[in-house]
DNA sequence: ACTGGCCCCTGTACGC
DNA sequence: TGCGTACAGGGGCCAG
């Protein structure tokens, strides 16, 4: 599910309810998601006053006023639920503030992470450290994204979906995208020319800012942290479509890629 | 230095 | 109805 415009929608909706809130109690359910939960989390959050927001790639970040940094991933099928009715299985870290707020992290799967890092390490943070350029911001430009893609012979397709290449496209954004630059998913990183390589990166840049626009994709299992739901869903023109008519009347078709479903036109992407 | 392949885990949908 | 299988939006790790 949550690809960057999911991401984005969560921390804003975070944001709403949990901004300048004073931390009461923290439960962890449940330590091991994709790496274990730090151990001294409580003790480090209990006290603290949220005081900001912020988003990196597929992850959110929480600021609070001892300069910690509480970072999560949403992995495959991760939310925040905001003030729960029920604290379900899944329920694996529980949040409540002075204000009688109570936030939840749910995720089936457990391929999401929490992790606390000092503000002032952020930039040195590992998994922060390798990743490339925000999408929406002028680091992605044509002059980045030609150098990087010029000596790679992998397909454009998987290019997309490495964080190190650029932050937060996912299986979806990737596939949708691609067909709106009109560039075939197999073709190779170096194989694209200027113009292709310009409309690949307009394409990132439109089709996110709507999905935020529209609150996010929803599928299976996401929902915005308010419980509404996001809109984007009804503007794919190629994810989950295999065998649907395209615009141009040629049949959408299916194949995977690095072990990901790739949905495309091969009419309409060259 | 890159690459493809495998793995983590649970829920759901579908075919027999 | 019930069971087995395939598949799902992510990314880390390993061997080659």
């Amino acid at each position: 599910m949550p690809e960057l415009p999911e991401v984005e929608t969560t921390v804003r909706g975070l944001s709403q309810v949990l901004t300048g809130e004073k931390i009461i109690e923290v439960k962890v359910c449940r330590s091991n998601l994709r790496r274990p939960i730090p151990y001294d989390i409580q003790e480090r959050l209990i006290g603290s006053t949220i005081i900001s927001f912020d988003r990196r790639a597929k992850y959110g970040i929480i600021f609070n006023d001892r300069e910690d940094a509480l970072i999560f991933h949403l992995g495959m099928s991760g939310r925040w639920k905001i003030n729960p009715e029920t604290i379900e299985k899944h329920d694996h870290f529980i949040l409540k503030t002075e204000n009688n707020r109570c936030v939840s992290l749910y995720d089936p799967r457990r391929f999401g992470s929490l992790d606390l890092i000092k503000t002032k390490d952020l930039l040195i943070w590992p998994y922060f450290k390798k990743l490339g350029p925000e999408p929406l911001t002028g680091d992605f430009n044509l002059e980045y994204l030609k150098s990087r893609l010029a000596r790679s012979a992998t397909s454009i397709k998987k290019l997309l979906l490495n964080q190190q290449v650029v932050a937060g496209v996912g299986n979806i954004y990737a596939c949708e995208a691609l067909y709106q630059a009109g560039v075939h998913p197999e073709r190779s990183g170096n194989s694209l020319n200027k113009q292709e390589i310009a409309s690949i990166i307009e394409a990132i840049k439109e089709i996110l800012q709507k999905a935020i626009a529209e609150g996010g994709s929803t599928l299976k299992d996401y929902a915005r942290p308010s419980g509404e739901l996001g809109y984007f869903s009804a503007q794919f023109k190629v994810y989950g479509k295999e065998d649907a008519l395209c615009e141009c009347g040629a049949t959408i078709e299916r194949s995977v890629m690095g072990g990901r479903s790739t949905f495309f036109c091969s009419s309409c992407q060259k």
